[in-house]
RNA sequence: GGCCCGUUGGUCAAGUGGUUAAGACACCGCCCUUUCACGGCGGUAACAUGGGUUCAAAUCCCGUACGGGUCACCA
């Protein structure tokens, strides 16, 4: 059984706590990467903080050491910095009142645990747990003999060894009402609420103790978590009371759906955000499309960079229903983002994905992320557009005639046996003159530009669809290959 | 099942007693055009449901349905 501290050394505790501004936490569990719905509590709280000027504290919940993953926290800090989300104080920065590892907090819990049996608002079980009484459900919580024990006769029986737990103890009358910022005032009967295990038969502390200890040594003001836990927070706010301590704001989020019945879930295979990246999609875009799943700034802008959400974020926009991921407007945003990168920018992380298609170096990626560029939804999307880069592919002669062109076997035919001289003779081989080329040959023969672009581009990628025109994919493929895919398609059109 | 919460087009959503019920994604059509895309213009599509209150209800109240959460010595 843990002594009971002094006065003293509470008071002293209460001390370290700052008391100036928002201060607010995310507290994920190193599981080893981020769910979406993780990185949007993680997004709310840190724009919580940020739009107040306040502080931002990384905390590590690692008490379920069953569960722990080698390298997990590791994924969190990269993920956080990645993402911009900078925080003041945590474990591997420190701050007023650390530790920030939860399980380096273990002897906190039980003096507080012993201040609240010493104060009549939790008291000593000494019930052994069943699977009928689970079960059958018969057993009332309200009625635990060990509840009326008398606290003197518990003490001897715990230092005794006797195994046991530290229950709270909720009144069996009246009502709780809480606040929270986004679903407003909620009232629930006490009688409702069971008296919650705080300290475990192990001297571990369960997760809603813990987190009410640490949010207030912490001096945590805005306490912002997923609704699953709308209904314990009457029995926190009891806790606070029990302790009297200031209860904090509590933002409570609804989840980040797969579907209209279930919420996204790793297991059942939905992106976490590593995975998004991996998919192709640019953190910046993640981050704007997560905050506005769930949370809206009221006007008819979209599009925000970090800065922006931090001038503006609200908790009153926050959503009360659930809100479901929708993959597609995320793709969206995503083409928005690399729409709006600088070319050198794009080029950067554009080159890697177009290596894997492209691996002629003789082709130039900046040049050919230039095409991309406006084209591109997801990075990973940009490989199987350039295929034809490296080696020309098997076509058929049927993609020659093309009706909106006015392009057919013959006038294709045609077009190119008189374009190949042209291109030959061309001084020089850019933009312009190709495209000079091109034009000087419609004008002689008094057709549109298409008709003489169709079948060249046609010759030149051998594919339908291309990212970039005639006068773009001959330039990058240079002179000497351009007349080699010409004349094939010649020998193609004339036998 | 008890308790708590939610419900505006397929999706994200604005809306807080009087609106032709915004906007975005997706979808469809047209225009632009050197294919595709980008861009421009237009279109289809919604207040879960039944009762109240009110001159007036997507907005307020009650019921119902549907959905979610929670009822652990898990977080």
């Amino acid at each position: 059984m843990p002594e009971r501290p002094s006065q003293e050394w509470f008071d002293e505790m209460e001390k370290r706590i700052p008391k100036d501004g928002v201060r607010t936490r995310f507290a994920p569990s190193p599981t080893g990467y981020m769910h979406v719905g993780n990185l949007r509590t993680a997004l709310y709280t840190w724009l919580i903080a940020r739009h107040a000027d306040g502080t931002f504290i990384l905390r590590i919940e690692d008490t379920d050491q069953g569960r722990l993953v080698e390298g997990a926290v590791d994924v969190i800090y990269k993920t956080m910095k990645e993402c911009g989300l900078d925080h003041d104080e945590g474990p591997d920065v420190g701050g007023p009142v650390g530790p920030y590892i939860q399980t380096e907090r273990r002897p906190l819990y039980g003096k507080y645990a012993e201040l609240l049996v010493s104060r009549g608002h939790a008291y000593r079980c000494f019930c052994e747990k069943t699977e009928s009484e689970e079960d059958s459900g018969d057993f009332s919580r309200g009625d635990d003999p060990c509840r009326s024990l008398d606290p003197q006769e518990a003490d001897r029986r715990a230092e005794a060894g006797e195994p046991y737990v530290i229950r709270q103890r909720i009144p069996h009358e009246g009502e709780t009402v809480f606040h929270d910022e986004i679903f407003g005032d909620i009232r629930v009967e006490n009688s409702s609420l069971d008296d919650q295990v705080l300290m475990k038969r192990d001297g571990l502390p369960t997760y809603n103790f813990a987190n009410v200890i640490d949010d207030h040594l912490m001096g945590i003001t805005h306490v912002v978590r997923g609704s699953e836990y709308l209904s314990s927070a009457p029995k926190y706010n009891l806790l606070y009371e029990g302790f009297g301590w200031k209860v904090p704001k509590y933002v409570h989020c609804s989840p980040v759906m797969r579907d209209q019945h279930s919420k996204m879930s790793k297991r059942r295979g939905d992106p976490s955000y590593e995975d998004l990246i991996a998919q192709g999609y640019l953190t910046e875009a993640v981050i704007n499309y997560v905050a506005l799943l769930g949370w809206s700034p009221g006007g008819e802008q979209e599009i925000f960079s970090l800065n922006e959400l931090k001038e503006i974020f609200e908790v009153s926009g926050i959503s009360r229903s659930p809100a479901i991921f929708d993959i597609e407007k995320l793709r969206y945003f995503n083409a928005a983002y690399i729409r709006a990168m600088a070319p050198e920018a794009f080029a950067r992380v554009a080159e890697p994905y177009i290596r894997q298609a492209v691996k002629n170096e003789a082709y130039d990626a900046a040049a050919i992320a230039a095409l991309l560029q406006q084209r591109t939804e997801v990075l990973t999307d940009i490989p199987e557009k350039l295929d034809f880069f490296d080696v020309l592919p098997e076509y058929d002669v049927e993609l020659f005639v093309h009706k909106k062109s006015k392009s057919d076997l013959e006038s294709s035919r045609l077009i190119l046996s008189e374009i190949l001289p042209s291109f030959e003779s061309l001084p020089e081989w850019t933009d312009e003159t190709i495209l000079t080329a091109m034009t000087e040959l419609a004008e002689r023969r008094g057709e549109k530009n298409a008709r003489v672009m169709w079948p060249v581009r046609i010759a030149a990628a051998g594919k339908a669809v291309t990212p970039g025109g005639a006068v773009e994919i001959c330039r990058i493929l240079g002179r000497e290959e351009t007349l080699r895919r010409l004349r094939l398609a010649l020998d193609k059109l004339n036998g």
